[in-house]
DNA sequence: CTTGACCTTCCAATCGCTGGAAGGCGCAGG
DNA sequence: CCTGCGCCTTCCAGCGATTGGAAGGTCAAG
């Protein structure tokens, strides 16, 4: 089974192979006497393996910790777990802030006419506020702020 | 004003502002005899709008077109608020794909006992799973795909 | 004059790919 | 045998948005 072989079926795509070899996530490939990368089915599986997980947003360093507890039969599955509850945790952060600023301008967005007018909120909202809090009806005035 | 006072004004970061004057998102900023850059107060308000775009995280591209509209006085609003909401609607497409992520996690580790076995639904997924799709009850037949 | 804090430029790394160029290999047809 | 096509090989470069470091010039104070 030569690279474009194993890249039909495995999904991976011939460059992307040998960049995961060139990173050491995956083992260097045997070759034939021209020097052709050859694979096995098992390691069509590995393929499969790190595509499905990349689908699934792990890094390539938490991947190569999942191929390794895969590979060992004596995992802990509290170890496989840890690594996708921590990744989980960073979806969920970025998830928030995503959230957050979608948010924000979804707010910004509806308050602008949208029409010839120059006079737009969200460019208010850009160019002077500070730190971008939206103020609701409490407006501007600096309150009890007095130096 | 030289790079550092227009840095601790903005908020920006002197190496950030070089950069930025490289790809052409502000103009060259003028220079003293000896080659420092010099910059306006109404310099550092660009800065200030740059670096709130970034939090509200519009790309350096958007930024640039926001940027130009700002500074136009008949600008349509129309056009500002087509950049946000084409922004809105990437940034609710990557939402939903991490959504989607953190969620199939998410059950694959409840389903994870967590402990020193090293059965483990996570990696079975990993392993096996073709696609993905969670299958719930009705498993693995093929049922009525037959060839 | 020396010190230290600034400024300058350029180069490299991050992350996960993706593309291209230049050259070798395998197999078919003429 | 030669040619062509399609595959394989390597290396290099770029995406986006920074961030870091090295090497060297400048400024103000002591």
């Amino acid at each position: 089974m030569n690279i474009g072989e194993a890249s039909k079926a495995s999904g991976v795509g011939a460059k992307l192979i040998r960049y995961y070899e060139s990173i050491g996530l995956i083992p260097e490939a045997g070759r034939t006497a021209a020097g052709y990368r050859v694979y096995s089915g098992n390691d069509v599986n590995v393929l499969r393996f790190i595509k499905r997980a990349r689908t699934l947003g792990f890094s390539i360093e938490r991947i190569q910790r999942l191929v390794g507890l895969w590979q060992d039969r004596n995992r802990p599955s509290a170890e496989v777990k840890r690594v996708a509850l921590d990744h989980v945790a960073e979806l969920e952060a970025k998830i928030a802030e995503l959230r957050a600023m979608s948010d924000t301008l979804k707010e910004l967005a509806n308050a602008c006419h949208g029409d010839d007018r120059p006079d737009c909120p969200i460019l208010r909202d850009l160019a002077h506020e500070d730190g971008g809090a939206h103020a609701h009806h409490n407006g501007c005035h600096k309150a009890t702020q007095g130096p």
